[in-house]
DNA sequence: AAAACAATCTAGCGATTGTTAGAGTGAAAG
DNA sequence: CTTTCACTCTAACAATCGCTAGATTGTTTT
């Protein structure tokens, strides 16, 4: 028996993560996943893809076990298999961002320029924030807040951001962040803060690129509503 | 106009990354790519395939910018566009390994169990082997050990293993490595020094997973052959 | 100039993939 | 029980991909 044979397998077998990550719009469910478990609606939704569309790239994640899921009553709700799927997820980027020009033009056209952030100035920005010299805000929707947020973050929702303003000390300069470098919230936050007279501005890590880079994340304690989920494994058989 | 419709050309971008990564040979030329610097012919050799599909598989490789191509006379030399895309390759294989059961299963069936390496036991090892307390072998081709090995390792190819035992000390501990955990070298070298009654087990990384963990290789001063090959960049224009 | 050689290009094939749309499942609400 | 709702499954299409094999390019050797 020659050894390549079965040397080959070995290769294919990571090659089923490779094709996982093979499709833009699995990026994108795997980037939203990043930032807590969802329903297959809300990815759907926020991904702007055909529910059916987005049930269909969720089976292929789920085949590369790279997302589980967990039946919540009517609901189902997927979840990175792990923080090494996000970190994955962000070193793909990065080497992306490395080496093709065309994305970090694309960028650069599309969002404003961030601040860059090497480990030094993640750890000044946190000191910052510990001390109250800046005020971090989280504008990614609550329930992304809940699941897990910078520490010393506040949220505040886009959505809610311009009738919550009055929340917001005037004199302070205040740090934006969302859901990553492709993310687009913290740039509009940032554009709304500005024109009501705030000093702002934005960084360009969300939860994923702050895990990665070592640092801790904060974490609401799951609070279960009403009279709790009925926490069940589905799909747990192989497809034929 | 909406934001969305260049958001998802982002996503598109990275998936490039991605469409490289999810083919089983590109994968294996990769990691034959991060021992060093190869001709097409060496790489169709070495991952037994043909060379016109070697070629084609580059060509993807290429137009996704993970690597590189510089002509010397006749040869064509392939390389790793960056140190960052090895970690890549390590990255998606650690994540393949810690999610794909029949990954774990099939490695464990055809390769001995390695010594775990932890950073502390790469740590001690590195210790040992510049202290002489144990002697770190290279069993991979010359020409990959001298693009860059482990810190204190002696070059000992596999294929002349046999002939050169009389230049292993007889009462020294041996540590074998090659090119990764997938390479079946190093499980070679070492059923054979076994045979032969020396004290001897395999590490399971190679230079691309030493680097990962954070730590130094070193690399034996580029000898410029003969007269000096002609450098050339070719390629250098995307497909039309 | 001709021959040898490394590597790329091209054409063609079967297999796989992304997407859409319709039908079906299983849990909860009425 | 029936309806509603979230989600999955199935069929079907075009588009793309992996591989093979023949032809071609560019460089070195003779």
């Amino acid at each position: 028996m020659k050894p390549n044979i079965t040397k080959s397998q070995l290769y294919e077998h990571v090659s089923r993560i490779g094709k996982a990550l093979s499709s833009p719009k699995r990026l994108e469910l795997i980037e939203l996943l990043a930032q807590g478990e969802k329903t297959v609606e809300t990815l759907a939704a926020q991904a702007r893809i055909d529910m059916r569309l987005a049930s269909a790239h969720l089976r292929a994640l789920r085949e590369a076990r790279l997302v589980e899921t967990r039946r919540a009553g009517k609901f189902i709700n997927y979840r990175l298999s792990g923080e090494d799927v996000g970190r994955l997820w962000v070193n793909l980027r990065e080497v992306a961002e490395e080496h093709l020009v065309e994305l970090r033009i694309a960028l650069a056209q599309m969002t404003a320029a961030p601040d860059a952030l090497s480990s030094e100035s993640r750890a000044s920005l946190l000191a910052k924030a510990r001390s109250g010299d800046v005020l971090v805000i989280d504008v990614r929707p609550a329930a992304e807040y809940e699941a897990g947020h910078l520490p010393f973050a506040r949220s505040m929702p886009l959505a809610e951001l311009e009738k919550r303003l009055a929340d917001l000390p005037a004199d302070k300069e205040i740090v934006a962040y969302c859901r990553g470098p492709f993310c687009l919230m913290s740039d509009e936050a940032v554009r709304l803060l500005r024109q009501r007279g705030y000093t702002a501005h934005k960084i360009s890590d969300g939860v994923s690129e702050w895990l990665a880079s070592g640092l801790p994340i904060e974490r609401q304690p799951p609070v279960p509503d009403t009279d709790g989920e009925q926490l069940r494994d589905i799909h747990s058989g192989e497809r034929p």
